[in-house]
DNA sequence: TTGTATGCGTTATCAC
DNA sequence: GTGATAACGCATACAA
């Protein structure tokens, strides 16, 4: 990367002490008071004279007091944090969902605590232990592509820490769910398809190991059913979920005896990205000679010619739902629990990739 | 959005309490020894038999020991975290930063708590205080475009904690730095516009309170001047860095009198889109009658057609060199602090909405 | 309304 | 090598 990125540095110096903290010692003692009365004052306790109670936060903020969180919530046994696990903070669809949920729990001053799993199932494991060593209030958690098995998510509830799974989820295990409807979001892009008169639809699928890849596949099947169509298994393709594997299933689907007429991305956009181009590259008319359809509704989608029907997932709003379930999990607290799974149907935005009629 | 995204319940039950997490008592109680003893066989300590280190480290296994990194940081005064503020988590920019901070600081077993200032100074000082409060090591920001005054970020270092300006920074902060060289950037940009022969070119400029727009427009400006060619007024236009404030520049600058031939969306590649969104619609040719330059290299340049020219930021890398940066301070470790500023040159990438010759 | 005393779970510093 | 003890900074039950 050295020699991409070149580098220098311009150095200068300075000088900087470790500063002791003023604490809440501090405080009572230049007042004469004691600490109790400040932690009082400073968490605006009823109980505590209004006058010394204004003096003490105008002390504190003279003394650039900043209270210790951490000793805080030691002693509290709740630390208002969220972690939360995803395999890349970078995908669109991730860091819309973590923007959805910082928005909601920024306003119940609650902190995020990031981690990526990279889709290792052992790092995944790394980030939810120390997310439990953290002492997060919950952990929410889409798991990666290579997770085979959820002792670590077992853990997460053994130790009584609120656990929520959203989109790619372990459905074995009973936790709060956010999802989407994949197979029925699926099984209406598939009959769009048909709709626009395409009779040979091709399948480009993801890991089947993630239940979410599982569903849009059925819902492709059904839709097939739906309307009396035949399944023909050289038109599914497995674990074609980037642009580049999608470009070459396409190539391959292209050099079929039997072409297909359209081609559902059900793994991405990426990927049907990948088909686009491969079409472009040999000339082949989208939407009138092939359809393409994706999945997730990424921002480029729109632009490319021609735009690409896909799905959306509302990202953000799901976002905005995993942490309002926690919160209303947390206000109807009793020792015991209900879990709840929401479903979110995701929306089919048709594009010109697939209008023909 | 109840409307939009349709929701429903699926309810079922489940008895989870709130269990008390065991600790380094009692697997000291279970074993007949006492907690200092645990607490130095699970800090891999020397002084300890390596007997029963082994018989400690199996039965904290047994017992689904946990260490609380709250109490562990509150003794030890360094929490092993660094904190993140950026003005949207979702941007693409800043999530491969952030990525790429990830990527480094996990593999020293730091955790990262990311913020998002929302392009508020208000939220953006907020943040900061949080971060304060959670003790965390380092704080690591981009200033939003909202931010006028940097009393919370001098607060950080009154406090001794580490600050590493990013991208958008603060000049008159003495912090450790790592930008970009934006007026280089940009002046190969426009030099390069010159080279394909346009000979009127545009500047959609952003926000200039921001040091990296006013680096941009320096950069612009040398470019025409190192060529000879005059400053039109009318050919820069402020505030234009979204997609929709880009297309808006964009018809006002195709109804002057006189022209641009090129335009360089200095602020993003988004306000390029909308530049080359107007463009096709008013069925101009780009390149041939009409130039364009975005920045920052989104995904999506890459497929517009025609491609956009754009300025890779090397984000991901950006991200990795703030890490480092801070674990090579941290290695010299004195009282005395050498704050740094490191300069990544961006990459020109050419495509075809600038490739005339 | 205020002060006293204690504990949250861990680690560091002493002794032994 | 191991144990006793204090301390990190704060919040709270209880007493006054």
């Amino acid at each position: 990367m050295q020699s991409i990125a070149q580098i220098y540095f311009i150095i200068f110096t300075n000088i900087m002490k470790r500063k002791k903290r003023t604490t809440i010692y501090d405080i009572a003692e230049k007042l004469n008071i004691t600490a109790s009365s400040v932690s009082r004052a400073l968490n605006d306790s009823s109980h505590v004279n209004e006058t010394t109670k204004k003096l003490i936060i105008k002390t504190a903020a003279e003394l650039n007091y900043k209270r210790n969180t951490l000793a805080s919530n030691l002693r509290k046994g709740q630390t208002k944090t969220i972690g939360v696990v995803v395999p890349r903070i970078n995908q669109n669809f991730f860091s819309n969902v973590i923007a959805g949920i910082e928005e909601t729990t920024y306003q119940k001053g609650y902190n995020l605590i990031i981690c990526q799993s990279n889709e290792s199932h052992e790092k995944e494991i790394k980030c939810v232990n120390t997310l439990i060593n953290q002492h997060v209030d919950c952990i929410v958690i889409s798991i990666s592509v290579d997770t085979y098995d959820f002792k670590h998510l077992q853990n997460v509830l053994d130790q009584g820490i609120q656990l929520i799974q959203f989109d790619r989820v372990a459905d074995e295990l009973e936790t709060m769910k956010v999802i989407n409807d994949n197979e029925q979001a699926s099984f209406e892009a598939v009959c769009h398809l048909i709709e626009q008169g395409y009779k040979k639809i091709a399948l480009l699928e993801g890991p089947q190991n993630l239940d979410v890849f599982r569903q849009r596949k059925i819902g492709y099947l059904n839709a097939l059913k739906k309307y009396d169509m035949p399944i023909i298994d050289s038109f599914i393709i497995e674990n074609a979920w980037t642009k580049e594997l999608g470009a070459a299933a396409t190539r391959k689907l292209l050099s079929l005896p039997d072409l297909p007429d359209a081609i559902f991305a059900s793994t991405s956009d990426f990927s049907a990205l990948g088909v686009l181009e491969v079409a472009n590259d040999l000339s082949i008319n989208v939407p009138a000679k092939l359809g393409i359809c994706g999945y997730s509704n990424e921002a480029f989608t729109e632009i490319t010619s021609p735009s690409i029907t896909t799905i959306d997932q509302f990202s953000m709003y799901m976002g905005k739902t995993i942490a309002n379930l926690y919160f209303q999990e947390m206000e109807n607290n009793d020792t015991v629990v209900i879990p709840k799974i929401i479903s979110i149907k995701p929306k089919l935005i048709v594009r010109s990739s697939t209008s023909r009629v």
